[in-house]
DNA sequence: ATCGAAAACGAATGGTGTTCGTCAACGAAT
DNA sequence: ATTCGTTGACGAACACCATTCGTTTTCGAT
């Protein structure tokens, strides 16, 4: 089947497919990317650079799915927003975390994304040399609890007899429950103490 | 060479193999071990139950290396140690982090980790059907604070102007001193939240 | 002294990412 | 309309990975 009337495979189309692999927690190499889209694996390498192509073609996309826009808000209304996205982001893609985060972000709408939250924050008020720091806050906040809400529902199993644990697990929520409560306090403590420090 | 005098492996030197190559940033399969102990790959088969049982002695190794006792401290110092301790072990081994939250905790030591944990919040005075969430949020503190210590020297590199990043970033700190400092005020303004919280 | 278990190896299987040559369909230039 | 280079599919081949199994020798217990 060489060369069809009109082409089975893109760019868009094989990065869509991983992300879709990704999202139901399924491997997303060449070969799984192929096998979904009814495709010889080979055949993708006529339209993407091997599998860190790939990789960059997920994380652009990737952004522009869970991007958020600042919309004369305030500073801390847009930051709630963006770490609420971010973390369902995380917690989507967890396989997708040491990809995502082991290189040096060049792709222009990933930097205009932080360029646009870097403004918030200056904005808002923040010392400019603060806003870096404040950015790789929100970024560890996001991705920390995003891979707790990919966590196991049963996070954990004790075997023994513990002092403390298993008491205090006896009554408390679990799954995407807990996470979620985990969640919100966490942001709340977070964005307590940046009002604060702001204030100051 | 069959069955030498003296056993050339064990689930020790197989774990710890294993830990030494994450720690160096390289692959840490079943090949790469047995290449690294100077042993053929199907070797390791004798002692450990495949790629699965290879992460559990990893996981097992890596809590007690990184274990932190608490010493009839402050709660709240227990928390600092702890934090600082367990943010450098994901930081050591950014390749583990999903295999080790993906799955429910089994492992007694881990287990008993967490129960000192629990117990010494208890002891602080937190209500017990709020530990579970705390320790969920120091828990997604580390990782967070953990990956973004090991993301790399430059994470943005803007190609276009942007509006306030690149600005932003001119005086700023690189690398770890720059991931040190984002730390720092991260756990400054959690555990201010949460003695705050505590004291209401 | 014998015998079963232990612990190395080699070979083989099925999975992965990747490269390359082949071949037919498309589109543009003659 | 014929030619011709480019496109985009395929299959074959390679190297790597995890795993299984049979083989072989050595150890330790009877």
């Amino acid at each position: 089947m060489p060369r069809p009337s009109s082409p089975l495979l893109s760019p868009d189309i094989i990065g869509e497919a991983g992300l879709e692999l990704s999202r139901a927690g399924e491997p997303f190499g060449v070969n799984a990317i192929a096998r979904k889209l009814g495709v010889r694996p080979s055949s993708l390498y006529n339209h993407v650079d091997g599998m860190d192509g790939i990789i960059e073609l997920m994380r652009g996309r990737l952004v522009e799915d869970y991007r958020v826009r600042p919309e004369g808000q305030q500073w801390d209304d847009f930051l709630v927003d963006l770490l609420r996205r971010q973390r369902q982001m995380y917690a989507d893609h967890p396989q997708l975390v040491p990809l995502l985060i082991g290189k040096t972000i060049t792709h222009p709408a990933v930097i205009t994304a932080y360029d646009d939250l870097a403004t918030a924050l200056v904005d808002g008020g923040f010392p400019e040399d603060e806003v870096l720091t404040v950015i790789a806050i929100i970024d560890a906040f996001a991705i920390g609890f995003g891979l707790d809400l990919a966590s196991p529902d049963e996070v954990w199993e004790p075997g023994e007899e513990t002092r403390t644990l298993g008491r205090v697990m006896e009554g408390a929520e679990r799954g995407s429950a807990r996470a979620d409560r985990t969640f919100e306090l966490g942001v709340g403590l977070l964005i307590d103490s940046l009002r604060a420090r702001l204030a100051r």
